[in-house]
DNA sequence: ACCTGAACACCGTTCAAGT
DNA sequence: ACCTGAACACCGTTCAAGT
């Protein structure tokens, strides 16, 4: 778009604009190799070869370019969730897709993940634009679930309360993945994914394998089977 | 137990073995009072009188202390969650009491159970007496789910792989909850937290209240109503 | 506008030295 | 044994000054 002639750029030529992009670049890098709290402000500068208050130009502080970083996660996240849940037809084959694609996406980017939902950036920061893209993705989550509910396959009810729990329990899986908590002997990790995501999908079913519909859940259910004693 | 008389004890009296105990109490304390990320090993040894590298005579760095200070909420907790199950008679009732009981130590001691889950302490820290008493409160989940299935209410299946996704489940709410993300107008805290342990409950019940067994889970299961066409 | 270098106030940790 | 004070290497952030 320039009408400059190309030209030959110095090795410690300023930036000129394309530095807060450089700077979130170098920070996801930096975090993706040592993680969020290897990340200091003054290395960044180093590796940009720019002095190590540069960054001021462009962001409050360093949580300010945390929640740069959060923002970008987000919107990679959001594309992907959307696309696991249309690439399987939806339904509760794209309920299963959305579910293992949030876990892969927590395990493929670990402290990214965490930069994300860990906490590091309270809820105000960079103009909210970080919470604003976090609440997008939770929408693709929501919009699944009021169509399953539509498709009757999963339980009437308030849509948002249950993609809450829904995000709650893969928000957790994901979290204790990351964590190598899951990992034990004789139980691999992928099948324990798997599993959990199948269990949260009874949880919201409206029918389970038998084809019968539940009942609305009540305070007191009637007990389906004798309770055993025991003591 | 000493012979020699009481005596009054000077300001600055040495700490003299129970230094150890109290350095664990205030940064319990701190962390309650600031969060973890205001714990500083300096000011701990201010309020205790105490030169701020008297610590290093009982522990071998900060996260020996924080490891420390988990293990202990780890004890507190695990009992919590023993007496809910017992206390609620154990069955389905004595399940959502558990974790109910979980989720409201978190939301109780927010900073203290980041410290416990947050991968603040990594899991050869102290010894690793850490690692054991997280290990004997996750296997009162364990031992309520086996009884559980010994009773017929839960679905059978390895009973680690159960348990994992069930504190999966609950971590994540209780994660969350602390971090404020699930406070949204018109859905109350607490309602969603029962609301949530209830749908993980329908995730491992091996019966629903139709009162039918489910079939055991199976990759490609029956569809149980059409699928609506949608796009 | 955008960037810089020196300086400030804070950390965790080490170590020789004291009782 | 247990504790201390000075010192070291490292942070995020501020600010007057440069182009």
């Amino acid at each position: 778009v320039s009408t400059a002639a190309p030209q030959r750029k110095p090795r410690n030529a300023y930036h000129h604009g394309h530095l807060r992009q450089a700077l979130v670049d170098q920070a996801v890098q930096t975090i993706r190799a040592d993680g969020v709290e290897a990340l200091t402000l003054r290395d960044v500068g180093v590796q940009l070869r720019v002095s190590r208050t540069a960054l001021y130009r462009h962001f409050a502080d360093k949580q300010a370019l945390l929640a740069a970083v959060a923002t970008e996660g987000f919107r990679a996240f959001r594309i992907a969730l959307s696309t696991a849940w249309e690439g399987a037809g939806r339904g509760r084959a794209g309920f299963l897709a959305q579910g293992g694609t949030y876990i892969r996406f927590a395990l493929d980017n670990p402290s990214h993940y965490r930069v994300m939902f860990g906490g590091y950036v309270s809820k105000d920061d960079g103009e909210s634009e970080f919470a604003r893209e976090g609440e997008a993705a939770f929408r693709v989550l929501v919009d699944a679930l009021i169509e399953l509910q539509q498709q009757g396959l999963v339980r009437p009810g308030d849509a948002l309360q249950l993609a809450l729990f829904v995000w709650a329990s893969v928000h957790g899986t994901a979290m204790l993945a990351i964590g190598g908590q899951l990992r034990r002997r004789d139980v691999s990790l992928d099948e324990l994914v798997a599993f959990a995501v199948e269990r949260v999908w009874d949880g919201v079913a409206a029918y389970n394998e038998t084809g019968l519909p539940r009942r609305q859940a009540r305070p007191h259910a009637r007990r389906a089977v004798p309770r055993a004693r025991t003591r």
